[in-house]
This record gives structure tokens, sequence and C-alpha cells, in this order.
DNA sequence: CCGGCATCTTGACAATTGTCAAATTCACGA
DNA sequence: TCGTGAATTTGACAATTGTCAAGATGCCGG
């Protein structure tokens, strides 16, 4: 592992309260691994090995099933995923593979586990940590549950715009491909739901967003912080 | 609070391993109340004043936007609801009704957080109960993203037969309203998703479930524990 | 036991979303 | 720069799901 990803991991609110000695604990069985894009980094079903973290790059969790495919999130730098598995040790419930080159640091498990065992001040950040995730999966069923696939579009953009503190103009994290499964729909649907915000002040082009009439996408939006809020 | 319920919630997993003294400080402040049906319990938004116990009865998480409703998961006996909203101190996201007549035990959640912050058993219990809290939503995410509405409603029966000690036949536990409002669809189409798993083995009657043809109904269903055990 | 009301079901129809195939655009390496 | 293959878009169509209205059923209180 490199020494300069030490303090970056250090400085986690997941691991920044522990014990010196807990850290080290923690990081002297970890290592740090670069890895090409789309490589598969764990299935779902498997047993909970390591804790990763996201140093660089992003990747996505996705799930199977049936011969259909879904994608869950997208973990970008600095933070960690599958914390509830490797703490529970159950199987994985996602899969996980990067979308771009992506440096990690896995943390074996059962490292994680006794440093939880015996760490009160990690403890307590994991479960912040863990309630942080329950909630914004919460959050994502209730986007799912209760708008079409042209709200969740509309939000979706208008979240970005305020995560790019407020920019009317940004880039697309991610593939369309990858979006349209993210928010539940076709790629071909969200196609046709961007041009069918085009009238509301969203235009599309290419991974270029732009914001023409925010009144107008809000009004057709109505976000709401209790689903699109995700600092809270 | 009734002096008999005081063991009933110390058996939680989520109280059982904190000291004598922290269950005082949590169960002194605490009250417990018997609600009629149909009483609103909290709204999403507010603060969160209270953890809750369910004793008796059973509660219903639901949420609102733009005018529409969904059901996100019922509370049964004995366990407690928002913890996580109580622990970050956030408001609730989703809101609570009794379904019937429901014994609850509020536990203000200032006591809650500052039990937590004092005591490491119970702290560590807090872990393994949001754990369990997050991976039981990212489940039903994967089971609206991936399923129809027909493989929804054959699962959830396939799942509550299995409850029941894989019982052939045994009653909805839920009025269809709410039950078509949990699966993500409309009282009309769960009408119809009924009708459509007659052929395939399943009878409901009113609120009789039977199960006529397991293997067809497996087969269609392709229940799947990555989405369906929740016990794991 | 009956009436009234809420729930559930059904039918007809509309809106939404998905599927398939083809055309177009885009990105990347030779 | 060009060619190749993947990603995206579009069109036509089908399947799924929702909406509205009406009728049937079931439950509860008088």
């Amino acid at each position: 592992m490199r020494p300069d990803d030490i303090p970056a991991i250090r400085s986690l609110d997941l691991f920044s309260d522990m014990s010196e000695d807990s850290f080290h604990d923690l990081v002297r069985g970890a290592y740090m691994q670069t890895f090409p894009p789309q490589v598969d980094l764990i299935s779902e079903g498997d047993p909970a090995d390591f804790l990763y973290v996201v140093v660089s790059g992003s990747v996505e969790l996705y799930a199977r099933w049936n011969g259909r495919e879904t994608s869950l999130s997208t973990v970008r730098p600095i933070s960690t995923f599958i914390l509830a598995a490797t703490i529970k040790d159950a199987p994985y419930l996602m899969s996980a593979r990067t979308t771009e080159k992506s440096r990690l640091i896995l943390l074996p498990s059962q490292d994680v586990r006794d440093v939880f065992e015996r760490d009160n001040a990690f403890a307590r950040a994991v479960v912040t940590e863990l309630a942080q995730c329950y909630r914004t999966v919460v959050k994502n069923a209730k986007n799912l549950k209760l708008r079409t696939s042209i709200e969740r579009l509309a939000n979706y953009v208008l979240r970005w715009s305020a995560r790019n503190g407020g920019a009317t103009e940004f880039e697309l994290a991610m593939e369309k491909r990858r979006l349209a499964s993210f928010l539940g729909m076709t790629p071909e649907n969200l196609s046709r739901a961007i041009k069918a915000l085009r009238p509301y002040g969203l235009e599309i082009d290419g991974a270029r967003v732009r914001i023409t009439n925010r009144t107008d996408l809000e009004l057709l939006a109505k976000p709401n912080p209790l689903i699109d809020d995700f600092t809270t």
C-alpha cells in the first residue's frame, strides 16, 4: 500500500476516531491494488472476505436476477463499500465492478470484525456509516416507488446540479446505459425521457447536461429533501 | 409501562447485551402507550424524538410524495423502528401508522443517543440491527428493480409460506390494498396478478392463500436467497 | 338481520415502459 | 485520418401497469 494512501483513508469518518493501534491493526493486513476498468471485484452471494475502500476511480454496485441486471449505486472516492456484509459476516448482496481504472484498498473482513470488537470508537463510526447507507437506500426505494422514470431523471439532474454547486451546466458522471439502469429503466426509455424533458428546461447532449429553465424543471421534478438530499 | 413489558424488550437483540445500568437509563424515561388502529404515529420530516418498539399489534411505515403514497414495510412485534433517524438525530424518512390496535414503547431519542455514547455493548448491538435493516432495504430494492409485479407477488407468497413453516395454506398478513402498495402496484393490478397466478399454482380467496402447485409457482417466482431470505 | 360503507374485483381504456431492429453517433486504436 | 465496434437514438410495436367507473363482496354497527 502506498504510504500516502494511509493519511487519506485515516481521514475518513469511518476510521478517523479509532485508536492508532486499531488503525495499525487494520491496515497491517490490508493491501492496495489498482484495477483496470470493467473488472469484476466481487459477486453477489460470495462470502464477505474484504471490506473495500475506493481511493481513486469508481466502482459500480449492481445485482442480477433471472438474467436481468440492475445498477444499484456508484461508489466514488473516498468511501467504503459492503460494510454491512463485512460486519455481519454475511454474503454480499451486490456484485461490484470497476467502471474506470481504480485504486482500491482491501481490508480483510476478519481484521475489520476483530477491530470492531475491540475498538469502541470504531464501532460507533460503523453505526454512523451504516445509518447513512440505510437512509440512502430508503430514499432510493422512495424514489423508485413514488416517481415515474421522467421524474426520476429530472430529479437526478437536479441533484447533480446541486452537488456541482448549483451549476447549470455539467457533465454526466456515468454513461447513459448505466444511468438508465440506475434510474430503473432501459437505455431506450432514458433517451425518450431526455427528449421529453426538453420542453421543461433540460438539454442533454452527449455527456453534457444543460439546465435551460430551472424553474420549469423543478416544477416538474418537485425535488424533496427526504428523497433527494444526500447529506442528511 | 407495564412491568411485564420490561423483560420482553430486554430480550431483544438490540437491548440484551447492554449493562443493567444502561438499560435502566433507557427505560426510565420511556413510556408505553396503546393506540387504536389507523393512528398516525410519526410523519416523515419530523425530528426523531423517539425510538419506537412495537410490543403488540403492527405498524406500517410508508412515505408520500406529490400526492402519491407507498407502503415501505410493516413492523411486527417485537421490534423497533426508525433507529437510524434516532441515532443520527436526523428527520424521519418515513411516516408510521398503526394498522391495528397496538402497544408501543417510546424511548426518548436523546436517552437512546446518550446510552449509545456510553454503553459499548449497546453501540455494537445497534450496528447489528442497522446492518440487518440495511440489507433488508437492499433486498427490497433488488426485488423492485429486477422483478415484474407478478413475480413480486409470487415471491411474496413463497416468502410467507416459508415464514409459516412451509405451509401450503395460510392467511394474508395485511389487507390487499396495503399489500399492493407494498409490492409497488395498484390494488387493481394486484387483483389481476392474483388471477394471472392461478394457472401457476396459487389461489387467493379473500385473505386465504392456497399454494396448489408449489413446483410451478417456484418455477415462475425463481426465489433467491439474496432477495427473499430475510434471515441473512 | 339488515343497511351502509369500505374493500375488492372487473371491464374498458390510457399511459408508461419494455423489446426488437435498424440507423446514427461516438470513441478509440491502428 | 480512417475504420471498427460499442453506445446511443429512433421507430414500430408489444407488454406491463395505471386510471376510471361500475359492480360485487364482505364487514360492522344498529
